[in-house]
DNA sequence: TAAAAGTCTTAAACTAGTTCATTTTTTTTC
DNA sequence: GAAAAAAAATGAACTAGTTTAAGACTTTTA
């Protein structure tokens, strides 16, 4: 059975968890919608309620939100393989929070809301799937809100750069301020004394 | 068909997302271990391996890790009908980073690894459970690890207080600024700063 | 390919939150 | 219910991170 490049990526990433059979995959495929961000421009923006959830085949994308200043606080950086949107929007179908833009044009697969529910009648194995991906996410996040509290910017820059150094050379020092939580000025001042170092 | 009130607990607990039938509800009991902690003493240590997820049905514990200056971190409070353990441990059978110590003398249900396991197996429509357990608890911790980044001191304060006023008044302002992320001595300056307001 | 827009750096003055030390108040324990 | 231990309050000196402003460098756009 062949697939698209695309659909490829998606199949491999859920069978992590769950094995498909063939006739499972093409009936998985049809549920999804193939999106094109552009680079600059937004996914979804604060007051929509989301409509889907994404799988980035290729690019590179920003989720945040704006404080009451208006300064971002990136949330995550989604590139290939990476599974993102409001997960809380999406489930209670109010307005978002957050803000989605492309910071490399982007190909995403999405699965509406309406698919999402329809896909566990379909495919039942799809809850463990879930069920695996959102403990694996969740494991992530707690230990991501422990690091907020207990380690200082500099330490959080550190462990940034060391988890994850290929979303590092993609995204400018201001991206990388937003999501570690300081100004841009102090991000570049840690950044030239780690290296000096 | 007759329960132990904390049995009546956990059941009512896991209906909020899927139905058991009698027989079902008897089979999952006889997978849970009933514990009781007494007040200031440890359920689980940091170099430990997790044997259990836990579900309390009486009391209240605080889950932390110490960093390296010996400090402490707390990323939960656990009350009645809460969830807790160290996910990531129970998961990978690496030793944990996390305390867990009893605040009031408590009583929990936990499940062990085997017979987490097992239960899918055996009721596999738990996989729906706990995909909406853990994306409930992932929606909170993502909302969470924003706020550490995007809220000053006073106005995570602020937001525990009207989010969680129950527990507030069960713990030591120590450690409310222990998950906050702050000196005892900052969280006592906030709080009769916000009273005088 | 020039102009415009955005990013990065540096520095000085500032503020949110820490540290350390002391006293008062509350809780625990025998 | 007295003594001991822990928690809370207060204040002064400090530090991590912010703000504002200006100039240099890089990328985008027409």
């Amino acid at each position: 059975m062949n697939f698209k490049e695309t659909h490829n990526l998606i199949l491999n990433n859920v069978s992590r968890f769950i094995h498909l059979t063939d006739l499972e995959k093409q009936k998985y495929i049809s549920l999804l919608t193939e999106i094109e961000v552009e680079k600059k421009t937004f996914l979804m923006q604060a007051g929509e309620v989301t409509k889907y959830e994404y799988f980035i085949t290729k690019g590179c994308l920003k989720v945040y939100t704006l404080d009451k200043e208006g300064s971002p606080h990136i949330s995550m950086f989604a590139v290939e393989d990476y599974w993102t949107g409001d997960l809380s929007s999406f489930m209670t179908k109010e307005p978002s929070m957050y803000f989605i833009k492309a910071i490399e044009t982007s190909e995403l697969l999405g699965i509406s809301r309406a698919n999402y529910d329809l896909l566990f009648q379909e495919i039942p194995k799809f809850e463990r799937f879930y069920r695996n991906l959102y403990q694996k996410s969740l494991i992530s996040y707690i230990r991501r809100s422990n690091y907020g509290i207990s380690l200082t910017a500099e330490e959080r820059y550190v462990e940034f750069k060391k988890k994850y150094p290929q979303i590092v050379s993609r995204i400018t020092q201001k991206d990388l301020a937003a999501y570690i939580g300081i100004t841009p000025e102090f991000m570049s001042k840690i950044i030239s004394k780690v290296n000096r170092m």
